[in-house]
DNA sequence: AATTATTTGCAAATAATTCGCATTTATAAT
DNA sequence: ATTATAAATGCGAATTATTTGCAAATAATT
């Protein structure tokens, strides 16, 4: 697990001024075994206004320290970016979420349902792609 | 594409009522290129309610009709379950959505960004599984 | 210590989704 | 065809999720 002090060098050297708010979300993600929703974050640090909270989410996404998740809740879920890469195992019921290593994608579900603790079927897999599109490379080359 | 009639057979199939409202709702999904949000429905039918509108998305999803498609807009989208298999490239600036067919995992984004007429670089890519929890599955059995 | 560009908190606005309830309507039973 | 009934709808209001404007506070720089 990362140090304090990395924190802060990793908000210097992408651009962040280093906050007690910032150092606090982050190390509530630190502390999170699982994605943690902008609420949750909120919930957990009643000193920090909430639209600090989804201003510092969304600026660490920016920087490429958060990663966003979706969850198919109705709200946007986000983790560090730095974690091993893994998937999440998602209850169309109860919203249950669990973290799957290992996993390239040629495995198949049935072995993921096989190894995982809390789950017993997977219906369904989404998987998306996110980059940039031409339009929007041509205009940043321009600025 | 599917025929009017079918659209009626399959909402009785699936214990659906065939209402003005839900088969309205089925055309607008036909017609549609890329996934459409809850917004986008409503207003193509302002005749219709968007309480229904909203209703009717979750309830065409849970009978397996409607897929939910996340696209880290601050809304989910919907598209019908029964296209081909593809996947979604989205623009993290603009939120373009291009429709990225015949890809197995295994193939490259590389390779899918150079058939791409849109996107111009894949930064990331989501991958989510869908299931029922062990938990749930219990509780399911015992009703 | 003074300057400056960020960041924060607060309050209010907007967006997204859901809920309660009275009414209507599709289907099943007569 | 008529009726009974469970499901679906519309409406308004409530919730939940997220964003915004602006003044005050603060981190980094000089």
């Amino acid at each position: 697990m990362r140090k304090k002090g990395d924190d802060k060098m990793m908000l210097r050297k992408s651009g962040c001024k280093v906050t007690p708010a910032r150092l606090a979300i982050l190390n509530v993600f630190k502390k999170a075994k699982k994605p943690l929703s902008a609420q949750e974050v909120i919930e957990t640090l009643h000193e920090t206004d909430q639209a600090t909270v989804y201003r510092t989410l969304k600026s660490l996404e920016e920087k490429g320290i958060l990663r966003h998740i979706d969850l198919r809740h109705n709200h946007a879920h986000y983790e560090l970016a730095d974690l091993a890469e893994h998937h999440h195992l998602v209850c169309l019921e109860c919203g249950k979420i669990e973290i799957v290593h290992h996993c390239g994608m040629e495995e198949t579900q049935n072995r993921i349902v096989r190894s995982s603790k809390h789950f017993a079927e997977i219906k369904q897999h989404a998987l998306e792609f996110y980059g940039i599109c031409k339009s929007c490379a041509a205009r940043q080359k321009k600025l």
